[in-house]
DNA sequence: ATAAATACAGACAGGTCTGTCTACTTCCGG
DNA sequence: CCGGAAGTAGACAGACCTGTCTGTATTTAT
């Protein structure tokens, strides 16, 4: 299917075209202040194509916040992937340092979701529960490895600091990612 | 103005009345997902008094942006006034611990906003900004009462803590501001 | 009692939203 | 070539949204 530049690659098929338009624009401004037209505009796709590969709005956001997550997930495996693990729970937070100073660096799309959505039981939200499950078992199993005198209160203090560290850059700046760091540090020295 | 139940004290004023609608219904479900029929059927106002008021959504939803600020800040002030300033930073983390406790507790308003209402200029994201100056400097204050040996960067760090506490809280449960308290004192008593 | 201030009920306009649907087009493989 | 798969353009329905406006009702102060 050739639109609109011919390549070798082939463009990505409409679902995807549609889930990467409204993965950028729901990060960039909500998932309540794009509504689907604007979705369809910038994705030149129809409407029919939406609602085929998507049942509905709400689950594009739910695939929205599967896709956030699931990126999240491989680039903070492949970040740590060759830092021994007793130093990853401080390694990550230079993953997070790095994070908040990219250009479309917005804030935690979980933290958008909860704030945007409160139903819990919406598709988006239960992804993003289970995205705090992964997150906790990360810090718990980091937080063992390094060590800590309790894990359980290190893990959830980690927390913490990673959920501040971006709400705290989103709206104050990236330096507040270092000072999360340098707290994760003095935690972890202990 | 007698409405629906005649008392000995007046009920409040139209606009108090809106404000107090908003504000709660903001709080509970987002700026975006209660529209402004919602607040005036509940708030049994009619649309005239809104735009009377407040000239128009924006506006409603600034003022309860500010309306939560002054709360916040009375509350906090209130809450440390008996506390030496040495020991105000730390204190102020037990407010956190009570508050993420509260019934009608769902986040921090300030990062609600700024999730849903990404233009930086809007009304409600310059009260929030205020907001934020002003917790800085109460932090930094705090932190030069406890002898810190660098002021601003345990500014940052407890700001950091703060942030983390109420967006892990309102994911999470009333746990993560505990976990926030434990590093807070961690950092102050070094 | 009367006038002014305050608030009300609700119609209206125009726009936007989400989802349903139909007829048509394009591409690809047999 | 032909049929099926995938995608398109866009009309439509109904609901909801924000803001404008008019006439009416209620309360308060003189």
């Amino acid at each position: 299917m050739s639109r609109h530049k011919p390549s070798a690659v082939p463009p990505p098929g409409v679902r995807e075209r549609l889930l990467d338009t409204a993965d950028q624009l729901f990060y960039k401004e909500g998932v309540r202040a794009v509504g689907i037209d604007r979705v369809l505009a910038e994705a030149d796709a129809a409407k029919a194509s939406l609602y085929l590969h998507f049942g509905c709005k709400d689950e594009l956001i739910a695939a929205h916040v599967e896709r956030r997550v699931a990126g999240a997930r491989s680039q903070i495996e492949a970040y740590l992937h060759d830092t021994p693990p007793g130093e990853r729970a401080l390694r990550f937070f230079d993953w997070v340092v790095d994070w908040v100073k990219s250009p479309d660096f917005r804030g935690c799309p979980l933290q958008h979701i909860v704030a945007e959505i409160s139903d819990p039981k919406h598709p988006a939200r239960l992804a993003a529960a289970r995205q705090r499950e992964w997150l906790h078992a990360r810090f718990l199993e980091w937080a063992r490895a390094a060590g800590a005198a309790d894990p359980g209160a290190t893990a959830g203090a980690l927390l913490v600091l990673f959920d501040g560290a971006v709400a705290a850059s989103e709206q104050d700046g990236p330096q507040r990612a270092r000072n999360a760091r340098w707290v994760a540090g003095q935690l972890l020295s202990r």
